[in-house]
DNA sequence: TTGAAAGCGCTAACAA
DNA sequence: TTGTTAGCGCTTTCAA
C-alpha cells in the first residue's frame, strides 16, 4: 500500500478501485489516522484557504461569519479565521493570515487606515465587508444602508403616516447613510416639513433616552431606529408610557438581529442581507484569485424590509385634510 | 545567504552576526517575504497550537476567546480559531482542528454528548470551557455560578434588604445552579421563607416579562437576576412604571457584560473572571501537551461582584421589628 | 490500478 | 559564524 495511493484516496481523487479504497478507509478508521493538513497544504502549491479578521465584540461579525463558512464551503475553500480583540490589533490578526498563506483576506469592518490595507492589497485580494473604503485595488461588499431607510420610510407611508421620526446612531458606522436615505426618502414623499432626527446611539438605553425625548410634545405616529438594539430600548419606553403598538406608533428597527425576531419582540426591521454579502465577498475573493475579474470594486448589496408586528396603520389622530 | 541562516535569523534564533541579521532582514522586508508556517509547523514536530472551538453567536464566548489569545500569547502558543454556526457543527468545527494538528482542544460551552468529547480526548488534551462535564479524561474550567449568588445576596443583606427575589435562567446553562446559590445564601442569612424565585430567561423581554409579574403584589426591595441581559429589560420595566433604582428597588445582574459597564446602565453584576479562566484553561492545556500534570480535572473559578449604581441601601418600607 | 521518486519551504544536526 | 544535508507528510508525475 503506498502513500501515493493513501493521497489518492483520502481526496477523493479518481484513479483507485473501490476495493482498494474500503481498504485505506477502514485501515485510517482503525488507525485514527487524519491527513495533515500543513503538508498537504505545503505540497500543493495553493492553500485554498480564505483568511477573514473580524471583531471578537462585534455580535453581526457573527452573522457575516456564519454566512462566510456556508460561501466558502460551497466554493471549495476554508476558512482561517483570526479575531482582533482589545489586546490584538489588526494588524496581528492578519499576520497570522499572513504566515499562513492564505490566498485573499476578507476584513470584516476593518479601523486600520486605508493606507495599510492598500499595502496589503498588493500582495493578495483584499476584500473588506460592512466598512465603506474608497481604494482602487480593494473590493468592498457593503449594504445600501440608505436605500434600507427608504424601504423602512415608503413602508410607514404606505400604512398612512405622516409624521414619521429617525432615531439615529450618532457617529457608528452607517449612521450617516442611514441619516441621509431618511431625510430623502421623506422628501421624496414631499414631507419635508415632517422631517425629525432625534439624537440616539447603539444601544438600548441610546434608544430609551431618544424615545422619552420624542414623547415631549406631538409624538410620531412612526418612528425608524438606527438599529434594532436601539429600538428595543425605543419599544421599552413607548409601551411604559401606556402607548399600544403598533396601534397608537410603529417602530421600525434596523439589522434583523436575532433578538428582532424573537416572538415576543417581533420587530419590523431593516434585514442586511449577510448570505449575499458574505456571498458575493467569496464569490469576489475567489475572483480575484483565479484573475477572472481582477478589478477591485465596490458591491453594494440591497436590504430588504421584514415586516412583523411592530408596523401598522396610521392612527386616525388627524384626519386627511 | 543559506537557507538555514535566513531561518535562524527568521526565527530569532542565536548563531548569527549582528550584520547578517541586519543584512537578512532588510532584504526580507523588501521581498515582502515571510516563512512559510506550514513548512515551519510540518518540519518541528510540534506545532505550538491550541485550537478553539466556539460559538458566533454566544458573545461570552468573544470575551472568552479575547481571553485565551493573551494567555496563548504568553504562553508562546497560537491560537487556531474554528467556530460553530447555526450550519456547522462542533464535529466539523473540531474536525479542521484535528487536521490541522493542534495540540489541544479548548472547547467553549460544547454541546456535544461527552462519549463524543471522551473519545477526541483519547488523541489529545481536551479542556472544556463553560459547561460542567463530568469525565475522567477531559479537563473543565468553569465559574463557581453558585458563589455567585451567594455573593450577591450577601451584598444585597448587607444594605439591609430582607425581600430578595431573583428572575432565574430557566433551562439555561448555568440556571441551575445560580437558582441553587439562591436559595442556599437566603437560607443562610435565615431568610428561606422571603425567597420567590420568578421564571425568566436570557433576553431582555424575558426580564421585562418576569418584572411584570414581579410588580404584582408586594415588590420584592431587591432582585437577582439570571443574566445583564434580562436585568436590563427588568431595569426598563422597574423605571417604566415609575421605581427609583436603587432607591426604591436594587437590581443586580450577572456576566458584567459590556452593557453592563456602560454609564447610563451601571449595572450592579456578578462577573464571571475571563482573563482567570481563560489563562487556567491555557495553563492546563499546556500541562497536559507537556504531560506535567497528565490527570485531568475541574477546575472552578469564584466570580467577583461588581459593585456598580443599581444597588443600594434597602428603603425603609418595614422597619426592622 | 498501483508504486517509485521528487520536491513543496522549512528546521535541525552537523561540518567547514 | 556560516553552509551543507536530510527529512517533516504530503501531492504529483511518470513508469510499471
Amino acid at each position: 500500500m503506498s502513500t501515493a495511493l493513501v493521497s489518492i484516496v483520502m481526496r477523493q481523487a479518481p484513479g483507485a478501485s473501490a476495493a482498494t479504497r474500503q481498504r485505506v478507509i477502514t485501515a485510517a478508521e482503525e488507525l485514527g489516522y487524519r491527513p495533515d493538513n500543513r503538508a498537504r497544504l505545503l505540497r500543493s502549491s495553493r492553500s485554498r484557504l480564505l483568511g477573514v479578521v473580524f471583531g471578537v465584540e462585534h455580535a453581526f461579525h457573527g452573522d457575516l461569519v456564519s454566512g462566510l463558512y456556508a460561501a466558502a464551503d460551497d466554493a471549495g475553500y476554508e476558512l482561517a479565521l483570526s479575531a482582533t480583540t482589545p489586546g490584538r490589533d489588526e494588524r496581528r490578526a492578519v499576520g497570522t493570515l499572513l504566515q499562513d498563506r492564505c490566498e485573499a483576506l476578507i476584513l470584516l469592518g476593518p479601523q486600520t487606515p486605508t493606507g495599510y490595507l492598500a499595502e496589503l492589497a498588493q500582495r493578495q485580494p483584499v476584500v473588506v465587508l460592512a466598512r465603506a473604503v474608497r481604494h482602487s485595488s480593494i473590493d468592498v461588499v457593503r449594504t445600501a444602508d440608505a436605500d434600507g431607510l427608504r424601504q423602512a420610510v415608503d413602508h410607514l407611508v404606505s400604512l398612512g403616516h405622516r409624521r414619521i421620526a429617525h432615531i439615529d446612531g450618532g457617529r457608528a458606522p452607517g449612521a450617516a447613510e442611514r441619516r441621509r436615505g431618511y431625510r430623502t426618502a421623506l422628501r421624496r414623499h414631499g414631507l419635508d416639513a415632517e422631517a425629525r432626527i432625534v439624537p440616539g446611539g447603539l444601544t438600548e438605553e441610546d434608544g430609551a433616552a431618544a424615545a422619552r425625548r420624542l414623547l415631549g410634545r406631538q409624538p410620531p405616529t412612526a418612528v425608524t431606529v438606527f438599529n434594532d438594539r436601539a429600538a428595543l430600548g425605543v419599544l421599552d419606553i413607548l409601551r411604559g408610557s401606556g402607548l399600544s403598538i403598533p396601534a397608537d406608533i410603529s417602530v421600525v428597527g434596523y439589522d434583523d438581529s436575532r433578538i428582532a425576531g424573537l416572538s415576543n419582540v417581533n420587530l419590523t426591521t431593516v434585514a442586511q442581507d449577510t448570505d449575499q454579502i458574505t456571498a458575493l465577498a467569496v464569490a469576489r475573493a475567489i475572483d480575484r484569485i483565479d484573475g477572472t475579474n481582477p478589478t477591485p470594486r465596490e458591491l453594494i448589496v440591497p436590504p430588504h424590509l421584514v415586516i412583523r408586528g411592530t408596523s401598522g396603520r396610521a392612527p386616525d389622530i388627524e384626519p386627511v385634510s
